[in-house]
RNA sequence: GGCCCCAUCGUCUAGUGGUUAAGACACCAGGUUUUCAUCCUGGCAACAGGAGUUCGAUUCUCCUUGGGGUCACCA
């Protein structure tokens, strides 16, 4: 049995993608299973487009998945020369050749072939030329690229995932190993690579699936053992069509800015297209490598579904310790301190903003985002149904004043005295508890909804609470109405400093 | 278009030659005289179509349709 060694295999040529990173996760489950190696190659043998920051991008990318892999990364172009070497031995024992043909030339032989109907891949007119013959124009200067000369006999491997795969030798093109500057091409280097890496198990994209067969030949006429194969399907985005910019945050690195957690995404991209036949819906990472087999990848494409992705988020999330929640918000807040967005001597609040908003929060961000009032008080109401729906009685601003008098007047602020105060209260005034909580809940946070009304009053303190019941209810007497934004589309709340 | 591949609720998936075809997300309705963004309960919702094999097909075979991939001197 031989040691089990995979690859990941980005070329640097863009951010890590989010379809690309799940074949780096199986990539990683299968080594992690198995005892075996994960290894990064960059592929940057295309010189134009291949970029230091995309390398950058996809590494930190990887480490914040927790994807560590084994041994330094590879840089393809590193190893030119023995690409080279190898061109060059297939050429000698005539298994490749120049072709002179012009770029331009074999492309209109390609169209006029697909215009007539036919069904047959490019035959380079040069395959057959002399050795001698062939010497003698390289030495004229006359420029060629060197084309791998496609047996006829039809190739086929066995993939991991759909079992055998045939395709007819006279669909494959004589295709390009050595482009006419002299560079080796992907396909040439792929195969030498994995070779030389001894790599067992190519598990990449589905999109290779054509490039397979190619490279099948290569290892034979290059006389190497071929890998096993796996080829995972690809993800699409909710039109079906194959994952990409156009659908939003593709870049991994987006959604670690979103707030995604990376044991959040780990998992899901997971069980995105593989399943254990089991009825489980999330997966710890340890559970994965467990149980991770190239068996269970599916056959076919998944399309990507953030809303779930959203959930599991905030499944992960209320897994995590307030601890390591307040940890994760700790340099957001001081910034917003900094910046004045929140007066300084609210960092204490965090603690209290995070036991009371976690369940309810997707991401940590939400936290600050959605609980500002736990640091300032609110000056306008941005829920406008809420205030709407929940301010009108003209007896509100009143009975607010009278609650936050009762409020005041307890020397024990507890979640206890509190609702006791308010349920008297309601009961001399005969209404619903609803017709108080609601207004002193939006008095207090400027939010319709939000944790249960009395362990945020305590959360925020006597004092606090008092003085935002004084406020509205003076607001709504002065004005009339609520203090809601005037611009519709504002979405959160105006901040000013707490007097 | 050629070639390759795929096909169970809107989405991710489970499943079997005979099942009330299961779970999750989303959505809807309740659980509230304390909201919802948490939690609980319930509901809606699928075997693409047509032949064949079979006592019996969602399951096996073929065709059709639909979807995807790929057809670079990119990777």
């Amino acid at each position: 049995m031989v040691p089990v060694r995979v690859r990941f295999a980005p070329s640097p040529t863009g951010f890590l993608h989010i379809g690309g990173v799940r074949t780096a996760i199986f990539n990683y489950l299968f080594a992690r299973h198995n005892d075996g190696k994960l290894l990064i190659r960059i592929e940057d043998t295309d010189k134009e487009r291949s970029k230091r920051e995309y390398e950058n991008d996809i590494l930190d990318a990887l480490k914040w998945l927790g994807l560590e892999w084994d041994e330094e990364p590879m840089r393809q172009s590193s190893r030119v020369t023995r690409h080279r070497e190898l061109v060059e031995e297939l050429v000698e024992n005539g298994k490749a050749f120049r072709c002179f043909v012009s770029p331009e030339k074999a492309q209109a032989i390609k169209k006029a072939e697909m215009d007539r109907g036919g069904i047959n891949a490019f035959r380079s007119p040069d395959r057959e030329l002399t050795a001698r013959e062939s010497q003698a124009r390289a030495d004229a200067g006359e420029p060629f690229a060197i084309r791998f000369k496609v047996p006829s006999l039809d190739v086929s491997f066995n993939d991991r995932v759909r079992g055998k795969v045939t395709t007819p030798a006279h669909t494959i093109d004589d295709f390009i190993i050595m482009r006419r500057d002299n560079t080796p091409t992907y396909m040439m280097a792929v195969v030498v690579d994995d070779s030389e890496m001894e790599i067992s198990h190519v598990i990449r994209g589905a999109d290779h699936i054509t490039n397979t067969p190619k490279q099948v030949l290569l290892y034979e006429a290059l006389n190497l053992p071929e890998p096993e194969f796996a080829h995972v399907p690809l993800i699409l985005g909710p039109d079906k069509k194959r994952l990409s910019k156009r659908h939003g945050a593709a870049a991994v690195t987006e959604y670690r800015e979103q707030g995604y957690l990376p044991d959040a995404v780990f998992s899901f991209m997971s069980t995105l297209g593989w399943s254990l036949g089991e009825e489980k819906d999330i997966y710890t990472r340890e559970e994965l490598i467990e149980s991770f087999d190239l068996k269970g990848i599916n056959k076919s494409s998944a399309v990507f579904d953030e809303k779930k992705l959203e959930w599991m988020n905030g499944q992960f999330m209320s897994t995590l310790s307030d601890n390591s929640i307040q940890q994760i918000l700790r340099p957001e807040l001081a910034r917003r301190i900094e910046d004045g967005a929140y007066p300084h001597g609210t960092g204490p609040m965090l603690a209290k903003a995070v036991q009371l908003l976690k369940t309810r929060a997707r991401f940590p961000m939400d936290i600050l985002d959605k609980g500002g009032y736990f640091f300032n008080d609110p000056t306008t109401i941005v829920d406008r149904k809420a205030a709407k729906k929940r301010l009108k009685d003209p007896a509100i601003p009143d009975r607010l004043d009278e609650l936050a008098k009762r409020f005041s007047a307890l020397s024990e602020f507890t979640e206890e005295t509190a609702e006791e105060a308010l349920r008297i209260y309601i009961e001399e005034l005969d209404v619903n508890a609803g017709a108080l909580i609601h207004p002193t809940r939006i008095a207090v946070s400027g939010m319709g909804s939000g944790p249960g009304l009395f362990e945020l009053l305590v959360a925020l303190g006597k004092e606090t609470t008092v003085r935002r019941m004084r406020s509205l209810a003076e607001h709504l007497r002065k004005h009339g109405t609520p203090p809601i934004p005037d611009d519709p589309e504002l979405e959160l709340p105006m901040i000013e400093p707490v007097g």
